[in-house]
RNA sequence: GGGCUCGUAGCUCAGGGGCAGAGCGCCGCCUUCGCAAGGCGGAGGCCGCGGGUUCAAAUCCCGCCGAGUCCA
């Protein structure tokens, strides 16, 4: 268990700090205060700095921050710039979640030195589990700074562990005023991320303010030490997870009623100012109902459903009102300060690049953008959106983000128009259902589900129709139900038995080798051969596999696929009979190769003039390069204009014709991010120490794809097709080199067929089509007219010829023969029409009124050999050949 | 990444195997000094695209394209 980790702490015990058990809780904690019984974490304690502030002066927020950073650059550490709040370099999260997310995985693991030892940042993180708390608890922010101090040991260096850590954080707390006889040090094993370890955390006065975690264990099936229900084993590297939250800090520096009023009380008033709210938080009344809130809201963990009516029921008790009272205070003001929050973290995530979607993490922003213009909406604010950005952009003035604000402007507009259509639809299909029938459970969740329309918008709507909506219980279950089937995909290892690093030839111009088998398994039907080293390069980075033949014994066998596991590359090869420590000759596809390279030098290219032309937003969200064409897939808000498209595609084509040198270098990984930021990650992020930075004219990329060796290897760049394939991204399809001038001919061929199919010239090619297209609706429309005419005439004549109120014809037309019969039938006569259709036999009953046409209809059809069938006064059927008609008749006779 | 919903007239939508519809808008006529309104008449459809099932598909099935939405 982790209950020794705490008791060699020497500087817990230098200082004389003393551990005791939580009379409440029975959690363990360390404290200098005698007299003290529990823990004083929340619910065993409260909070006390609301109106007693526990530094000795105020801080505003940069000031906080300046101050924590320089207190740990003073003391060894290395100050690093923060990192984007969009975690691009993670593939298991979209935002950054903590400080430490910066180094994961492989700064953690050990793969890859970290930017500095020890080091101090404050990471902007942005956390939306508790998004219903926001504003509602006093405490919860979605985007807060987590100001953090981090020291990676190893087995060979260890820079500082548990005693200079806790040192550190009580020197901290003690130069900002804090009585070192108020800092509870609480024991509370910290698990997450595949990682785990003793922790402890800092409180003072009831709150939280820091979280030491101390993490040195990994999750492992068969690990000895078990937390929260998940194995784990000691690592080799311990890391000092330290997390500090800086607008707590701000807000036990000023005791205000709320983080809020701390951290952003200017954007608060002028949200008050400009919204229905008649009182302000500036009131001494209110703002000590508030306080009374927020302190009852610190004790009090969930605040959902029951739990809510409890909290606001115990509230209005310690501030001594109404229940009532303490709603028509606290409700409005809560979205006062949920908008503001909101606002904030939607500036960092547009700012930093994310494009809101309905898919991927595009929609957490879509999420936080509609909630605002919600709060928006019921606050009545007559300010936009971006304006309460723009305030709280001038309050964290020393940020810089890579996206301007025109950029985020825009895209919020988009957002704020694309709700009020979803909104004006979702009004219509409310009327619809009401017109009809009453709203049930079902129809509540398919409206919110399918169609984004929260059910309190539909009682809204639905009251305004006079008609009473309840929203049941049982709502966010059957929601959930409808979410429940989740499969989790595993992605399978392909390979039995463990190799060595396969040695890779790829990167230098070699397309014939020699090499010596290592391993050959068979799989599925498929025989996967593996080499010391090899030439052909395996389907990675969106570049697809190259192919070729291998060689043994004097045998040729054809290589169909090649991937990589674990470093070691795999061939698929057709038919093959070498064994383990056969010599080989390996022959790559070089046309195809070649093909690859330039629709990946190419790539780069277009994904950099897409990024001078749309803005900085632009990322690639995925890459594929094939034999004939290749796709990149953009994050972009909008479809690009056939202007942009053109100029992306002119730009790129600049770069090839400047015939600018590709250099590839391996890079140490700190050193290339340093240099070239994070947008050398567009493709993912490359394990190990070392990274390939390839630079294709001025684009910069971590890549490990092959590359041409000048831009103009690769010829032109031909763009084929932009499409959007989700919000939020745009897909490129394009081709290169001699793959473009296939498709540039496919097109021209293309338009000579049409024109010489219609025998024009091919400038006139749209207007011919057009003139013709229009030509055949006037001519279809002629037709119909000539139909019905005909129908008419026939059907008149007919009537004239039938006997007892009787027809039996054979016709010339489907169409014709069906518009005769309706006459027909309308006139109140029954009959049969036939007519011959390829090598069928339709037939058209009709009653008349007199008889079920269907009846009829189903003889006839046995009568030819066929079936049929259609509505009590007509019906259609066909069959194989053309009756006698007095079959007819006498059937007619006998039915009606 | 996974799920759900929707593509029918210019717009909003109904129809859900057997005749392609409604409301609004548009055009013309009547009524009016004129407008609004009303009355009468009319134009306007590859029923998203491609396959399949069927005697018969806007309708059912499959694939694609497009739009929307929820969840992670």
């Amino acid at each position: 268990m982790l209950e020794t980790e705490y008791l060699d702490i020497d500087y817990l015990r230098e200082r004389g700090f003393e551990r005791k058990k939580c009379i409440r809780c029975g959690k363990h904690f360390w404290t200098l205060d005698d007299s003290r019984e529990v823990c004083g974490d929340p619910p065993c304690g409260s909070y006390g700095f609301i109106g007693k502030p526990v530094f000795k002066k105020k801080f505003e927020l940069s000031e906080m921050r300046e101050y924590y950073l320089s207190f740990f650059e003073k003391r060894g550490h290395t100050r690093i710039d923060r990192y984007p709040v969009v975690a691009r370099w993670r593939d298991d999260i979209y935002l950054t979640i903590a400080s430490i997310a910066d180094f994961q995985p492989f700064v953690t693991s050990g793969v890859v030195p970290p930017p500095a030892n020890p080091l101090t940042i404050s990471q902007p993180c942005i956390r939306m589990d508790d998004l219903d708390s926001v504003g509602r608890t006093g405490r919860h922010l979605t985007l807060f700074e987590m100001m953090a101090h981090h020291a990676f040991n190893s087995k060979d260096e260890e820079v500082y562990w548990k005693s200079e850590t806790v040192r550190l954080c009580t020197e901290l707390l003690e130069e900002l005023g804090v009585k070192p006889e108020n800092i509870v040090y609480k024991e509370e094993p910290w698990a997450g991320g595949g990682n785990a370890g003793p922790c402890l955390e800092a409180i003072v006065s009831g709150i939280e303010l820091a979280t030491l975690v101390f993490m040195n264990l990994e999750a492992d099936e068969n690990g000895q030490i078990e937390i929260k229900g998940e194995k784990y084993r000691k690592m080799d590297r311990y890391i000092v997870d330290t997390g500090y939250g800086l607008e707590r800090f701000v807000w036990a520096s000023q005791g205000t009623p709320t983080v809020y009023d701390a951290v952003f009380s200017s954007v608060l008033d002028s949200i008050e100012e400009n919204s229905n709210i008649e009182f302000s938080r500036r009131d001494e009344e209110i703002a000590r109902v508030v306080a009374e809130s927020s302190k009852l809201a610190g004790v009090i963990g969930s605040l959902r459903g029951k739990a809510l009516d409890e909290f606001r029921i115990k509230a209005a008790e310690r501030a001594n009102i109404t229940v009532d009272e303490l709603l028509r205070i606290v409700t409005p003001l809560e979205k006062v300060y949920a908008l503001a929050d909101h606002t904030r973290a939607i500036m960092f995530m547009l700012g930093d690049g994310l494009i809101p979607s309905n898919a991927g993490g595009g929609y957490l922003a879509r999420l936080m953008i509609r909630r605002s213009i919600r709060l928006a909406e019921e606050l009545e604010l007559t300010l936009q959106l971006f304006d309460i950005i723009e305030m709280h952009r001038k309050l964290m003035k020393n940020f810089s983000f890579n996206v301007p604000m025109e950029t985020v402007h825009e895209i919020i507009e988009i957002e704020e128009r694309r709700y009020r259509s979803t909104v004006e639809k979702g009004s219509r299909m409310i009327e619809r259902i009401v017109a009809k029938r009453k709203i049930n459970t079902d129809d509540l969740v398919e409206l919110y589900d399918s169609h984004g329309i929260p059910p309190e918008f539909v009682v809204k709507i639905a009251k305004e129709r006079g008609i009473n909506v309840k929203i049941p219980e049982d709502f966010y279950s059957k929601l959930a139900e409808r979410h429940s089937k989740v499969e989790k995909k595993v992605k399978m290892k392909k390979l039995k038995g463990k190799y060595l690093q396969t040695e890779k030839l790829y990167y230098n111009p070699i397309f014939e080798f020699q090499a010596k088998i290592i391993g050959v398994e068979k799989k599925n039907g498929e025989n996967y051969v593996i080499l010391d080293k090899t030439a052909f390069y395996p389907e990675s980075g969106g570049q697809c596999a190259d192919t070729g033949f291998l060689i043994v014994n004097g045998k040729k066998y054809e290589v169909v696929d090649v991937f990589v596991e674990n470093d070691v590359i795999v061939h698929v090869v057709r038919g093959f009979e070498g064994k383990e420590g056969d010599s080989v000759k390996g022959i790559v596809d070089r046309d195809r190769r070649i093909r690859h390279t330039r629709h990946h030098s190419a790539t780069h290219i277009l994904l950099h003039s897409a990024r001078k032309v749309l803005g900085n937003h632009i990322w690639q969200a995925g890459a594929r390069k094939e034999f004939n064409r290749a796709r990149l897939d953009i994050s972009h808000y909008k479809k690009p204009s056939e202007e942009q498209i053109r100029m992306i595609e002119t730009l790129s084509n600049r770069e090839v014709m400047a015939n600018k040198p590709v250099i590839c270098e391996w890079m140490d990984r700190s050193e290339a991010e340093k240099k070239y930021g994070f947008t050398l990650y567009q493709g993912g992020v490359p394990p190990g120490r070392k990274i390939r930075v390839v630079k294709v004219g001025d684009d910069v990329q971590a890549c490990a794809g092959t590359h041409c060796n000048t831009t103009g290897e690769i010829g032109i760049i031909k763009i084929l097709r932009v499409e959007s394939i989700q919000d939020g991204v745009v897909r490129f399809e394009f081709a290169a080199g001699e793959a473009a001038l296939e498709q540039i001919a496919e097109k021209e061929r293309l338009l000579k067929e049409a024109s010489s199919i219609l025998r024009v010239e091919e400038r006139q090619l749209p207007k011919t089509v057009r003139r013709f297209f229009e030509e055949w609706k006037e001519q279809k429309k002629l037709i119909d007219r000539l139909v019905e005419e005909i129908a008419e005439l026939e059907a008149e004549k007919l009537s004239e010829k039938a006997r007892n109120g009787f027809v039996v014809d054979v016709l010339d037309d489907f169409r014709k023969m069906q518009k005769v019969a309706l006459k027909l039938n309308k006139k109140g006569l029954a009959g049969v029409l036939f007519c011959r259709d390829g090598e069928k036999v339709k037939f058209v009953a009709f009653s008349g009124s007199k008889a079920d046409a269907r009846e009829i209809a189903k003889k006839v059809a046995e009568i030819i050999e066929g079936s049929g069938g259609g509505r009590k006064d007509m019906a259609q059927g066909a069959g194989k050949h053309m009756p006698e008609q007095s079959k007819i008749w006498s059937l007619l006779v006998k039915e009606t």
